[in-house]
DNA sequence: CGATTTTGACCGGCGC
DNA sequence: GCGCCGGTCAAAATCG
C-alpha cells in the first residue's frame, strides 16, 4: 500500500539519519540491555542515567523526549510534579508527558459512576455522590514515539475513542482511546507532535488483561526473536520483554509512569500494516501473552 | 442495528 | 475563589 511506502521511507530516512541522538538510560523494557546491545548498531549515543529515574513512581510524569535531538536527561521531571507539567506543551521539545490528574477514570465506573468528568443530566448528575474514595491509583504508563503519518497505529487491540481534545500549542488535537474489552481498563492517549509533525506520540496507561485481537501472533514472535536476537547481547537478556511493539517507526518508549525512560528503536516497517483480523496464531508466542503491554511492561511491574 | 466516532459540556486539580 | 487545563462523559452522528 502506499502507507507502507511512505513509512518505509519515512523509516529509511530516520534511521540513518546521524542527527538523531538519544541521551538517558534506556533499559530496554526492563531488562537489561542497553543501548551498547541496542542502540549502537545506530549510531546513537547515550548519556548515564540521571539519578531521579532511579525510583519507581506511578507519580512521576515523563521525561521529555527530545525528537531528533536529545532526549532531555538533565530536564527530568521527579517527584510531584503532575499533571500541570505535563500538560504544558511549551517545552521546547517534543514530548511525551503523561501522569495527571486524569486518573481518576475507571474505577469510579465500576463503583457506582462518580466518575469526575462527563456531563450526567444534571437531575442524575446531583443524584450522584461524589465518592472520594481512596486517591486513584495510577496505572503503569509508558509512552511512545513513532514516526508515521497514522495517528492511530495498529498495535494489536481494538480501542474505542472517546474523546479528543486540542492541546495548548499544538495544532494537533490529542485522542483519547480506551480499549474495548470489557474488562480491560488500558487507555492510550495519541497526540502528534508539534515541533515535528512525522511524530506521534502514544502514550500507555495500564495493562491489558487479555490477548490481542486478531494480532499476528506467530508473526510477531518471528520478529520479536529476529530483534532481540540481532540487538541485544543473550548474556544479559531476561527472557522476555525485550520485543518491540508493532509500531513501524518507533523512535523511542518511555514508561511514563516510572521515572526511568525505556527506548526502542526501529528502523523498519514491513509490518506496519498489520492485518485488522488475521486468526489468532496458537503459537508458543508466551512472550506476548498480555498483548503490547505485556511487551513493554516490565515484570516487576505486572503484578502492581 | 450494533459499534465506533464526534463533539460540547462537565469535573477536578492546580496555580494565582 | 476563580480561571485554566487535562481528562472524561454521553448524546448524536456516522460507519460497516
Amino acid at each position: 500500500m502506499d502507507d507502507k511506502d511512505k513509512v518505509d521511507q519515512i523509516s529509511g530516512g530516520f534511521s540513518s539519519d546521524p542527527t538523531w541522538t538519544f541521551q538517558g538510560d534506556y533499559s530496554f523494557f526492563g531488562s537489561d540491555v542497553r543501548e551498547n546491545s541496542v542502540l549502537s548498531e545506530f549510531g546513537w549515543s547515550f548519556q548515564p542515567p540521571p539519578a531521579a529515574f532511579d525510583r519507581i513512581d506511578s507519580d512521576v510524569s515523563l521525561p521529555e523526549v527530545g525528537v531528533g535531538g536529545v532526549v532531555g536527561s538533565d530536564q527530568v521531571q521527579t517527584g510531584s510534579v503532575d499533571d500541570q507539567a505535563a500538560g504544558d506543551v511549551s517545552m521546547s521539545n517534543p514530548m511525551v508527558s503523561s501522569s495527571s490528574s486524569e486518573d481518576r477514570v475507571e474505577t469510579s465506573t465500576a463503583s457506582g459512576g462518580a466518575a469526575s468528568g462527563g456531563k450526567p443530566p444534571s437531575s442524575e448528575r446531583a443524584s450522584k455522590v461524589k465518592k472520594k474514595g481512596p486517591k486513584k491509583i495510577r496505572q503503569p504508563r509508558f509512552a511512545f514515539m513513532t514516526k508515521s503519518e497514522i495517528d492511530h497505529l495498529e498495535d494489536g487491540y481494538r480501542w474505542r475513542k472517546y474523546g479528543q481534545k486540542a492541546v495548548k500549542n499544538s495544532p494537533y488535537p490529542r485522542s483519547y482511546y480506551r480499549c474495548t474489552n470489557s474488562k480491560c481498563t488500558v487507555k492510550k492517549r495519541v497526540e502528534r507532535s508539534s515541533d515535528d509533525p512525522t511524530i506521534v506520540i502514544t502514550t500507555y496507561e495500564g495493562q491489558h488483561c487479555h490477548h490481542t485481537v486478531g494480532f499476528p501472533r506467530g508473526l510477531m514472535t518471528h520478529h520479536e526473536t529476529a530483534y532481540a536476537r540481532q540487538s541485544a547481547p543473550s548474556s544479559a537478556l531476561q527472557p522476555v520483554n525485550y520485543s518491540r511493539p508493532h509500531f513501524p517507526n518507533l523512535v523511542d518508549v518511555v514508561r511514563a509512569s516510572q521515572s526511568r525512560p525505556q527506548l526502542v528503536l526501529s528502523n523498519e516497517s514491513r509490518d506496519h500494516n498489520i492485518p485488522h483480523k488475521l486468526p489468532q496464531s496458537s503459537s508458543q508466542d508466551f512472550h506476548v501473552d498480555q498483548g503490547l503491554l505485556g511487551d513493554i511492561v516490565p515484570p516487576r511491574m505486572r503484578n502492581q
